[in-house]
RNA sequence: GGUCGCGUAGCUCAGCUGGUAGAGCAGUUGACUUUUAAUCAAUUGGUCGCAGGUUCGAUCCCUGCCGCGAUCACCA
C-alpha cells in the first residue's frame, strides 16, 4: 500500500548515493575508529573537555539546520549526545553533504567536545565521515527530554519490525538488556551453587515432560518423524540417572497451542534438577532464587497485573485442598468426586461428567482460586491423577503428590516435585496415560520407552523444577504481553487481504 | 475458535447526518552561525487494509475476507 510515495523517497537516496559517489565520498566505509562510546565520552566529559580527537559514531537521529551552523544529534549503543557542526571549521564541501544526509544514516564525528550556551555537552564536529547511508525512512520520533512526540506506536508494526522498535523506543531496549541481566543472574545463581549447565535435544522421536500438542517436523536422511520438544524433563532427568547430580538448562520449548498474551509458540523455561533432595527444598530454593533476582536487579518491589509484588517477603505456602476448601467452601474430609463435580456445576465451571476426583479439584483451584492468588503463593499437594511424573506424597493414601507450583499475581510462575523414580509406578502412569491418548486425549503424556528403561537403571531421590522464563521477565519487567519480552515474537504472515 | 474494537501519507492523527481527502512531523527547495519537538516560506506525496453489495454517488452504510488489539475459551 502506498509504495509509491515511500518508493519516491526511496529512489531520492539512491540518487544521493550516486551523488555522494561521483564526488569520491564511500556511501558504505568498512570501519570507523571510535575514542569513546557517546555515553563514555559524556562520563568522562570533565576529563575531556576541549581536548581533540574524540571520535564518536552512531545513527543521525535528529538535525537543526541553521544556515552554516548546525546542531544534531547522534545515537549509538550507549546513548545520545548532540554534535555542533559549522561550516567554518567543516569546509563547505563536508558541511554540505553533512546537510544532504538523512535521519537513520550513520556517521562517524571526530571533534572536541564543549557545552553550549544552553549548557547542554556536546561534540563539536571537526572531520565527518558517512558510515552507512540510509535509504528507507525511519519512523519520525521526536524527543524531547526523555519524553516521545508522534511515537511509533502501532503495536503489530513495533513487533514485525522490532529492529524499528528498538531505534526509536528506548524503554523497548531496556526490556531486553533487563531480560539478558535476569538470564544472567539465574546462571550465577545455579553456577555458584555447583550446577552445570547443559544442552538437550530440541528434536526429539517423541516428545514428553509435558502435556501439550507438539510441532512435528520430518528428518530426510533417518525418514522420520520428529517433534520439536514441548520440555526437556525427560532428558534432565537421563542425566539425573548418568550421574550428574545438579543440572540445569535454558529450554526453548515448543507447543502447537493457541497464542494469546502470555502464550507464544515457542518460549523459554528454565528446568532444573538436583539429586537428593525433595520439594521442600526446592521450596526455599525457588523463594531464594526470586530473592536473588530482586537483589541482582536492585528492585524489591515489582509492578505485575496491576498489583504491587514485594519479592523480598516471605512466600506463602498451602496445600491445594487447602486453598479449594477456602474459596470453593467446600469440605474436603467428607466431599468425593461426585460432590465435586456438583460444586463445579454450582460455579458454572466446565467438568467432564466422567472426570475424576483429582481433575475436578484440578479445575476448582484453576476457577476459584488461582485469581486470588496475589502474593507469592507457594501451593503444594497436587492431584496423583494431575502429575504423572511426581512422585507419591510420603506417609499418604497416594491420591497426591509432592508437588507445588509458585503462583504471583494470579499467574503461574513454577511448577515442581519430588521426581517419581520407582520405575514401576511411572510405567504404570505413562501407560494410563497412554490409554488417555488412545481415547483421545491429544495432551496426554506419551509412553517413552527409553525413559522408562533409564529409570529401569535406578535414578537418585531427585528434585526438579520448571520455571517459565517469559513471564518471569514479563514480572520482572512490568509488561502484560509476552509479545513485549520477545524480540521477534511469532505473528501471522502479511498479506494484502 | 467466540465476542467487541481498530485499519486514512514514511510516522502520529483529523475527516460532521454518504458528495471520490486534510494537518503536524519526515522528504524536496529556499532563508537563517548556539539550536534542541529549532524557526520561517514554498512544495512533493493517497486505489482511505482487500473484495463485493446498497446508492446517481461510498473513507463513511451493509456483507465477506486479511491483519492487529482486547476479552472469553483452550493452554505444565
Amino acid at each position: 500500500m502506498s509504495e509509491r510515495t515511500l518508493n519516491e523517497i526511496i529512489d531520492q537516496r539512491k540518487e544521493k548515493i550516486k551523488t555522494l559517489v561521483a564526488d569520491g565520498i564511500n556511501p558504505y566505509p568498512h570501519k570507523y575508529d571510535r575514542s569513546h562510546t557517546v555515553t563514555d565520552a559524556l562520563d568522562q566529559f570533565d576529563d575531556i573537555e576541549g581536548k581533540e580527537g574524540i571520535r564518536l559514531a552512531g545513527r543521525l537521529m535528529s538535525r537543526r539546520v541553521m544556515g552554516k551552523a548546525s546542531f544534531a544529534n547522534i545515537m549509538d549503543g550507549s546513548g545520545r549526545i548532540q554534535l555542533y557542526l559549522s561550516r567554518e571549521e567543516l569546509g563547505v564541501d563536508v558541511y554540505t553533504m553533512f546537510k544532504h544526509l538523512d535521519i537513520g544514516d550513520f556517521i562517524g564525528v571526530s571533534g572536541l567536545l564543549m557545552t553550549t550556551r544552553t549548557g547542554e555537552k556536546t561534540l563539536k564536529v571537526l572531520e565527518l565521515t558517512l558510515l552507512s547511508k540510509n535509504i528507507r525512512p525511519l519512523p519520525n520520533v521526536k524527543e524531547k527530554d526523555g519524553q516521545l512526540f508522534d511515537g511509533f506506536e502501532d503495536k503489530e508494526q513495533r513487533y514485525r519490525k522490532r529492529y524499528l522498535d528498538l531505534i526509536v523506543n528506548p524503554d523497548v531496549k531496556e526490556t531486553f538488556i533487563k531480560r539478558a541481566r535476569i538470564y544472567k543472574s539465574i546462571r550465577n545463581f545455579f553456577d555458584t551453587h555447583d550446577y552445570l549447565e547443559v544442552e538437550t535435544p530440541i528434536l526429539q522421536p517423541l516428545y514428553g515432560g509435558a502435556s501439550a500438542r507438539p510441532f512435528k517436523t520430518h528428518h530426510n536422511s533417518l525418514d522420520m518423524e520428529l517433534f520439536l520438544r514441548i520440555a526437556d524433563e525427560l532428558y534432565l532427568k537421563r542425566l539425573i540417572i548418568g550421574g550428574f547430580e545438579k543440572v540445569y538448562e535454558f529450554s526453548r520449548n515448543f507447543r502447537n497451542e493457541g497464542m494469546d498474551r502470555t502464550h507464544n509458540p515457542e518460549f523459554t523455561a528454565i528446568e532444573w534438577y538436583e539429586a537428593y533432595v525433595d520439594y521442600f527444598f526446592l521450596m526455599d530454593q525457588v523463594e531464594a532464587i526470586f530473592k536473588h533476582l530482586a537483589h541482582d536487579l536492585g528492585q524489591d518491589v515489582f509492578e505485575f497485573n496491576g498489583h504491587e509484588i514485594d519479592l523480598t517477603k516471605p512466600f506463602h505456602r498451602a496445600t491445594m485442598a487447602e486453598l479449594v476448601q477456602q474459596y470453593a467452601k467446600v469440605d474436603l474430609s467428607t466431599a468425593d468426586a461426585v460432590d465435586l463435580l456438583a460444586v463445579c456445576r454450582e460455579n458454572k465451571i466446565d467438568a467432564a461428567t466422567d472426570a475424576n476426583y483429582g481433575q475436578l479439584l484440578d479445575a476448582l483451584f484453576d476457577e476459584l482460586v488461582e485469581p486470588n492468588l496475589i502474593e507469592p503463593t507457594f501451593v503444594t499437594e497436587y492431584p496423583k491423577a494431575i502429575s504423572p511424573l511426581a512422585k507419591p506424597k510420603r506417609d499418604s493414601d497416594g491420591t497426591f503428590v509432592e508437588r507445588f507450583e509458585l503462583f504471583i499475581a494470579g499467574a503461574e510462575f513454577a511448577n515442581a516435585f519430588t521426581e517419581l523414580n520407582d520405575p514401576i509406578d511411572q510405567r504404570e502412569r505413562l501407560e494410563a496415560q497412554s490409554a488417555l491418548r488412545s481415547a483421545g486425549d491429544e495432551e496426554a503424556q506419551t509412553l517413552d520407552e527409553d525413559f522408562l528403561q533409564a529409570l529401569e537403571s535406578g535414578m537418585p531421590p531427585t528434585g526438579g523444577v520448571g520455571m517459565g522464563l517469559d513471564r518471569l521477565v514479563m514480572l520482572l519487567t512490568g509488561n502484560r504481553s509476552i509479545r513485549d519480552v520477545l524480540l521477534f515474537p511469532q505473528m501471522r504472515p502479511e498479506s494484502k487481504g
